[in-house]
RNA sequence: CGCGGGGUGGAGCAGUCUGGUAGCUCGUUGGGCUCAUAACCCAAAGGUCGAGGGUUCAAAUCCCUCCCCCGCAACCA
């Protein structure tokens, strides 16, 4: 058995906002990362950004620099979030580093000279306008759907990888290996997906329509597709990053964790990629769930998206690792709610682990003047021996459940172990041994065994809280270094001999007020439900509104009056609507446009119900080009507010006639 | 009939494969203790296990039917 330990994150696209997700992620690897370190294995935890694509280099040109210039700028958001989080990263790439580009460029010529990558033809409908191709069935009467400027047949090079080639050997890879994909459930989504003709991968896009990237090693004209370029970033950071300088030292990886929205993309395309370079496949692909706030989707709309530097701002970053990994069984959806974090924190953190330290502080203090006495043998019980067993058992129980990523099994563990002490403490009963000189072997026992498990718990507590094991070290006087690499952290029942004296301090984790914080709007804890709210206190830096409308502008794409007339918007009544059956937002509607009736397919089953819209008012386009959808004809489309979900429909007061021009 | 997961005390979950009248955490109520961050410890109350039917001595668990929720896939024209 190999003795590293190889731990990855996605490498986060540099144009997002950090948010719950990369920080859910990032901890969950931390965690591993510094587990794994605990034990003495060699680690290496690789997380980055992806700095190419599109957005960047639209966002780039908007704001009039350089897309290097734009990346370096927002770097900074993750890597001091990281910081913040304490997070024990060995590596951090980033996928413009020229030592990556050259390695993509690298495995790409592999590839190329395979032959598993092919060169074909694109032929499709292009419009100018948009810098985008559409399929025959988008386009309508040869305009572009999206701005109705007439759209061109166009040949484009691209570049194909032979993914299909690997299907079969793909599918029987995850059969023979169950620990490849997990969990289960989205490893039968993974041989679901394969069950379908896997078709073959486009690689390159066309510098003319996208330059930001990594130039293809035999095409001077075309650059790599984003997710080749990111994907490699695992093995690319072996070369120039981690400390050895043989990949074959840390590859396989011994886990991805990813997502449940990019597993596909890891579980297939990089797998077929890394089959095709004959390299071994990762270890695991482990893909976690998604956060809902208070039962909600997380979304920039609802401005309900966590802000981790507010929560870590409220609470401190150990006890936001703490709450992301205890709340929910790592691979399912979560709930985050203040409620349940307040619970947690002041139940579990402070109250169980911070007062039990806080109590054994004092009583050292107070019997035995801050020193950690000698036990004696004939003093000991039942109750000591059964102490020292479920320390003893701790380690491993760990190790097990986070073989499985059972982080919140871990840390029940854990705090199993707490709740032991405390009752440990009730039955001992110390302060009532304090009082009869004859009884102080007996409290020394008590006493030893008490720091003997915090020390344990100092330990275990370390990969998730980090923060919070260094000041139980100190405060135990604990000389452990938790960095040391290569050496087995991991501690044994009565092997330490205490030297150092004990001493009290500020409590681990105060308690929280949760309902009388959430009332006040500018608390931290109110903006880490709400940030919007903090936004608008904040007074925006000089200049900067003005900046914003100057570059919405620019990115406003001007059309002329004619090409608005192109578009017939009328006023229609709803006469009939009905759901599509086993559609999840399709409603079937009969409108009056005033010189006919239309069917039209609306995909707002979400806000509305069919009744509910049955004689009201609403604008259409009439002169669509009409289509099927689930089978059905759609003959227009209705007008609505709202940018991924419908928000509102159009309404007009009902006194004005169906079939009314709308200008 | 597209694929899959789920409906268990007030809340969140385990138990279902390998049938034997329910278990955990939080909350509630009562008690204990005073070392501690009004903490900790002990105890109690509270469930006809989504609905109906079947198999069985016995069903949360196995079989059938139905209802509801949530993912994934198909569709916001």
């Amino acid at each position: 058995m190999s003795n590293t330990f190889y731990v990855t994150t996605p490498i986060y696209y540099v144009n997002d906002v950090p948010h719950i997700g990369h920080a859910y992620t990032t901890i969950a690897a931390d965690v591993l990362a510094r587990f794994y370190r605990l034990q003495g294995f060699e680690v290496f935890f690789l997380t980055g950004l992806d700095e190419h694509g599109q957005k960047v280099q639209q966002a780039a040109a908007k704001a009039g620099i350089a897309p290097q210039t734009h990346c370096d700028r927002l770097m900074p958001k993750f890597r001091d979030l990281w910081t913040l989080l304490h997070i024990s990263q060995d590596g951090f790439i980033r996928t413009t580093d020229p030592q990556h580009q050259g390695v993509v460029q690298r495995y790409l010529q592999t590839l190329y000279d395979k032959g598993l990558i092919y060169q074909a033809e694109y032929t499709g409908w292009y419009c100018t306008f948009d810098e985008r191709f559409w399929t025959e069935k988008d386009v309508e009467e040869g305009l572009c759907p999206d701005c109705r400027r007439p759209v061109e047949q166009v040949s484009e090079r691209n570049y194909f990888f032979r993914m299909s080639q690997f299907q079969d050997r793909l599918k029987d890879y995850i059969q023979a290996n169950p620990r490849f994909i997990q969990p289960d459930s989205r490893r039968n989504e993974v041989l679901g997906f394969l069950q379908k003709p896997l078709e073959d991968l486009s690689i390159s896009r066309p510098k003319s329509r996208l330059s930001w990237g990594v130039e293809l090693p035999f095409d001077q004209d075309c650059v790599a597709y984003v997710w080749f370029d990111a994907l490699v970033n695992y093995l690319s950071a072996l070369e120039y990053i981690s400390a050895h300088p043989h990949a074959e030292t840390f590859w396989p990886a011994s886990v991805h964790l990813v997502g449940k929205d990019i597993l596909t993309t890891h579980a297939v395309y990089w797998s077929t990629i890394l089959m095709g370079l004959e390299l071994p496949l990762p270890q695991c692909i482990f893909a976690h769930g998604w956060w809902t706030v208070n039962g909600e989707k997380m979304s920039k709309s609802r401005g309900n998206v966590i802000d981790p530097y507010a929560m870590v701002e409220a609470f401190g970053a150990d006890a936001f690792r703490y709450f992301l990994l205890r709340e929910v069984p790592f691979g399912q959806d979560g709930d985050f709610s203040l409620t349940a974090f307040g619970s947690r924190y002041n139940a579990e953190l402070a109250n169980d682990l911070g007062n039990l330290l806080s109590r054994t502080l004092t009583m050292l203090a107070n019997f035995s003047n801050n020193a950690v006495p000698q036990p004696d043998p004939k003093t000991e019980t039942d109750q000591d021996r059964q102490l020292q067993h479920s320390a003893s058992t701790l380690f491993p129980t760990i190790e097990t459940h986070l073989h499985h990523f059972a982080f919140h099994r871990a840390l029940e563990a854990i705090w199993g172990l707490v709740q032991l002490t405390n009752q440990y403490i009730d039955r001992s009963a110390p302060w009532t041994l304090a009082k009869d000189p004859s009884n102080t072997p007996r409290l020394h026992t008590v006493l030893f065994h008490l720091t003997e498990v915090l020390r344990f718990l100092t330990t275990a507590v370390y990969p998730f809280l980090p923060q919070t094991a260094e000041i139980m070290k100190s405060r135990l006087g604990l000389p452990v270094n938790f960095s040391t690499t290569l050496l087995s952290n991991i501690p044994r029942w009565g092997n330490y001999s205490y030297v150092a004296q004990t001493s009290k301090g500020p409590s681990l984790f105060p308690k929280k007020d949760i309902s009388s914080s959430t009332s006040q709007q500018d608390s931290p804890i109110a903006s880490a439900l709400n940030p919007s709210a903090t936004d608008q206190k904040k007074s925006p830096p000089p200049g900067s509104k003005s900046a914003t409308s100057l570059s919405t502008t620019s990115q406003l794409q001007h059309i002329a009056i004619e090409d608005f007339q192109k578009v017939q918007l009328k006023v229609a009544k709803i006469l009939a609507a009905e759901r599509v059956p086993k559609s999840e937002k399709l409603l079937k509607l009969q409108v009056d446009v005033g010189t006919d009736h239309r069917q039209i397919v609306a995909g707002i089953g979400k806000k509305y119900t069919p009744e509910e819209l049955i004689g009201t008012t609403i604008v259409v386009v009439a002169n669509l080009k009409p289509v099927k959808l689930m089978g059905i004809e759609s003959q227009g489309m209705v007008l609505a507010a709202g940018e991924n979900e419908v928000l509102g429909l159009l309404n007009l007061t009902d006194d004005i006639p169906a079939g009314t021009k709308i200008k």
